[in-house]
DNA sequence: GGAATAAGTTTCGAATGAGAACCTAATATT
DNA sequence: AATATTAGGTTCTCATTCGAAACTTATTCC
């Protein structure tokens, strides 16, 4: 039935199988928690800071900061000199989020922002910007979506070149 | 007051100013629409056959292909065959979200996903997988977390290779 | 013509979001 | 020591959104 797609080179049915995007939505797809981790990303460590900064609501804040935590993004702490005060920091886990959230915030300043985004995130060694993300072959070449395939993972081990099947469909049919 | 952070290089107070991320998560952020993009990314057209991939409700379906063709991610164009059948199908502007979903994608399989995803992405020419999404500097090195810095874009425009500021932080302090 | 299919809408209860006021512990002020 | 202030939350409402199921409309198949 519904016989309309040739190729069996599709991802599998629903997320049930092995897929990160819904695993990394599942922290990730809530409503501020990008706008949260751009703030962890640019120093803000503070409860009352990150309610200035973002304009979110006080329980909001404080169940989406817990969320963080406890998928271990962020890490919670008392601040020694000042026990009111506790600290948000991101963990290797959270700072591993950088590339995603880049590519969300280039795709977002190339087709929706007019202007250029003042802050330019650079290379600390020589001050250039830093280019934009893309898709890279093991050999670092740059891939468009008409350049890739999915392939099942048995197929690959054996490590050698192939020729891609016919019937392989790339990314753009 | 509150001068635990000694830097001015920080992105400036709220979203007004120019920053892609609120405007992509403006469309991306909402609950459905990356599982959706991901279906598209694998061929899915037609309605029904989202509602089947993903497990979604009608309407909630519905309403986030309606958002995604109003932002100008999917076009909807009636086939030419069956009239009654619709194809939402990417635009330029929703291909360029690949990079921000596989991002996302390889940190979920990373961090959260225990084994390692069954379909894999690989370049078309040679059927090797793809490497991480990484961020690069102008010449393509790889850059962590720690050789990055903000800068105004006014300072950047002469385009010297500078020596960077002693207060000028990197992100992770 | 009658059944089936594709792509929606409508309806309505459940879950989630946002705003404001309130609370508690630790520090600062007098 | 008494009081005020600050930091980080909770609790309370209310509005919006989500989700499942039923209903609608246009087309194609038999």
């Amino acid at each position: 039935m519904t016989a309309s797609h040739p190729s069996k080179l599709r991802e599998p049915l629903s997320f049930v199988a092995g897929c990160g995007l819904p695993l990394a939505l599942e922290v990730m797809g809530e409503r501020w928690s990008f706008m949260i981790l751009r703030a962890s990303f640019n120093g803000v460590r503070h409860f009352e800071e990150f309610l200035d900064q973002l304009g979110i609501a006080r329980n909001i804040l404080s169940n989406r900061l817990a969320r963080l935590v406890e998928s271990g993004i962020l890490v919670r702490e008392h601040c020694a000199d000042d026990r009111r005060r506790i600290e948000y920091c991101l963990t290797p886990k959270g700072y591993d989020l950088l590339p995603a959230m880049l590519a969300l915030r280039q795709w977002g300043e190339k087709w929706a922002l007019g202007v250029p985004s003042n802050p330019v995130l650079c290379d600390a060694r020589d001050g250039q910007p830093i280019s934009a993300i893309t898709i890279r072959a093991h050999d670092d070449r740059v891939l468009g979506p008409r350049e890739l395939t999915w392939r099942d993972r048995a197929d690959l081990v054996l490590g050698r070149p192939v020729t891609i099947p016919a019937e392989t469909v790339t990314l753009l049919e």
